[in-house]
DNA sequence: CGCTTTTGACCTGCGC
DNA sequence: GCGCAGGTCAAAAGCG
């Protein structure tokens, strides 16, 4: 945001460094000559003076610029919520006009998402940004009415909710549903970042703590809750997150850490599979495949399974948060979606390629960033992306290293401290365009900011007009937005995937 | 020396 | 039950 790029940190910082060259010089003076020292004292104290009033003249003025950029910012978020509700009710009314066309009957594999969710608009997924207490979901409570399973689901929403809020609430309930407008909505992964090493997730998905692998479904499940912890198991297994990027390393860099241990040559790809499992800690459950597209090879497809048992690295919060919730729906799903379940973004065309798979009733939300500019287009022209030119190594940058690194928390940190500035960037970056600009936002930035991941390039330094200039500016000056926001995309693709998997 | 990758064998689930 | 395909294991090799 505006805040973060147009202040001059370094400049100030060389303030701050030349007032202390002035505090600190003096000693010096003093010790090697006593005589000129104590004739310079007094203009020194002036001088002191001087700088101090001149300094606090100075922040003065930037708290100023800082009040009237936070009055704009409140104002374009007001006008965001309204385009918001507004776009959203315009799209589910057109969606509802085409759910008796578009039956998901048989939908194949791989259908588009807002072919086949398009049908259902009631389930709505809000994406609650701000301080606005914007009502998050409208079918959450339709959705449980159906549901036998047992309170994760309710925690799973819980997972889900995102918000970017620059309010704060003391409040350390983790019940956020009931609560929307609570500062740290953003807890797309608390399942899977830092607090998982602190205490088991019962409450969790399969997928919070799953051994996935074959060892564990063999072993005698011990105690009563061996039979429930196998089902679990098996659902987490089968929870997945797809996403194809265009890349040309053999993989992507998603701040995790993981060793190879198969490869395989699929039926119907010339191109030989590749299994991954992460080895952050020893009995993580996550794995990962990774396969070349068939029919473009410079297509990557990598599919995430399971959820993160330990604490993650910044880096790669964002990444769990997607397993996270692909792992969350499959237990949501069943109890949800018996009439079909529905990806409001994705319906509503703000998640564009977002897909769905149920392949084998195996669900998999992929997510494609292969063609992220389609929206942008619709909406407006970036030249970011263009300069992005949305190609290889363009993982989704929100994943790669670096972004968060500057950030020392798991993903909770976005919930307190960064989420301030995360929701003025909310606020002024969507306010000045339209709500369905966020899909072609995220993708821009993701795209942009590989540009700057991994230390290899530099910034996007290309011009722009006022608006996506500003939009750029806002998301490539907070790293964690782009990879909190691609996240939260993921993270609702998995929570609509799930539900509509089961139709 | 420890970790990662490779690769053939084995296991499992599913369809016929 | 059989065969196929996907997924996993584990020993060997490679690498820093």
């Amino acid at each position: 945001m505006d805040v973060a790029v147009e202040r001059p940190p370094p400049v100030k910082e060389e303030k701050k460094a030349e007032s202390m060259e002035m505090r600190s010089s003096p000693p010096i003076v003093f010790e090697s000559f006593p005589s000129a020292a104590q004739r310079d004292s007094a203009t020194n104290k002036d001088d002191k003076l001087k700088a101090t009033k001149a300094e606090m003249g100075e922040v003065r003025e930037e708290n100023e610029r800082l009040k009237t950029l936070l009055s704009h910012i409140v104002r374009d978020y007001q006008s965001l919520q309204m385009h918001f509700h507004d776009a959203v009710k315009v799209k589910q009314q057109a969606a509802a006009a085409a759910v008796d066309n578009q039956l998901p009957s048989a939908a194949p594999a791989e259908a588009h998402v807002p072919r086949a969710t398009a049908a259902a608009a009631d389930d709505l997924v809000s994406l609650s940004l701000g301080s606005g207490g914007y009502a998050r979901r409208k079918g959450a409570a339709q959705e449980r009415t159906s549901s036998s399973s047992s309170g994760t689901e309710t925690d799973q929403d819980d997972q889900l909710s995102l918000g970017l809020s620059s309010r704060r609430s003391n409040d350390g309930d983790d019940r956020q549903v009931s609560r929307p407008s609570a500062a740290p909505l953003l807890n797309l992964s608390s399942d899977s970042s830092a607090d998982d090493a602190a205490e088991p997730r019962h409450h969790l998905p399969a997928a919070a703590c799953p051994p996935t692998s074959s060892k564990a479904r063999k072993s005698p499940s011990a105690g009563v809750d061996g039979a429930d912890d196998e089902v679990l198991q098996q659902q987490a297994k089968k929870a997945r997150v797809s996403v194809r990027v265009k890349c040309d390393t053999p993989t992507m860099n998603d701040g995790c850490q993981w060793r190879k241990y198969g490869q395989k040559i699929s039926k119907g790809n010339p191109c030989p599979r590749a299994y991954y499992r992460c080895t952050v800690a020893p009995s993580c459950p996550v794995r990962k495949q990774v396969q070349r597209c068939a029919d473009d090879m410079s297509i990557l497809i990598t599919t995430y399974e399971g959820t993160h048992s330990h604490p993650l690295p910044p880096a790669a919060a964002a990444m769990a948060s997607t397993t996270s919730a692909a792992a969350s729906m499959l237990l949501a799903g069943p109890s949800s979606s018996s009439h079909g379940h529905h990806l409001p973004f994705a319906s509503a065309g703000l998640l564009g390629p977002t897909t769905i798979s149920t392949i084998a009733s195996c669900p998999t939300v992929t997510l494609d960033l292969t063609n992220p500019h389609s929206l942008m287009q619709q909406q407006y022209t970036s030249p970011y992306a263009a300069a992005a030119g949305f190609d290889s190594k363009a993982l989704p940058a929100a994943w790669s290293n670096g972004y968060l690194a500057p950030y020392g928390g798991a993903l909770p940190y976005y919930g307190k401290s960064s989420l301030p500035a995360m929701g003025q960037h909310f606020g002024l970056g969507m306010a000045t365009t339209r709500p369905d600009h966020m899909y072609g936002a995220a993708h821009s930035s993701s795209y942009l900011q590989r540009t700057s991941s991994g230390g290899v390039h530099g910034g996007v330094t290309a011009p722009a007009p006022a608006v996506t200039d500003t939009i750029a500016k806002a998301i490539t000056s907070d790293p964690s937005f782009q990879s909190v926001l691609a996240a939260a995309i993921t993270s609702y693709m998995g929570r609509g995937a799930g539900a509509a998997a089961q139709k």
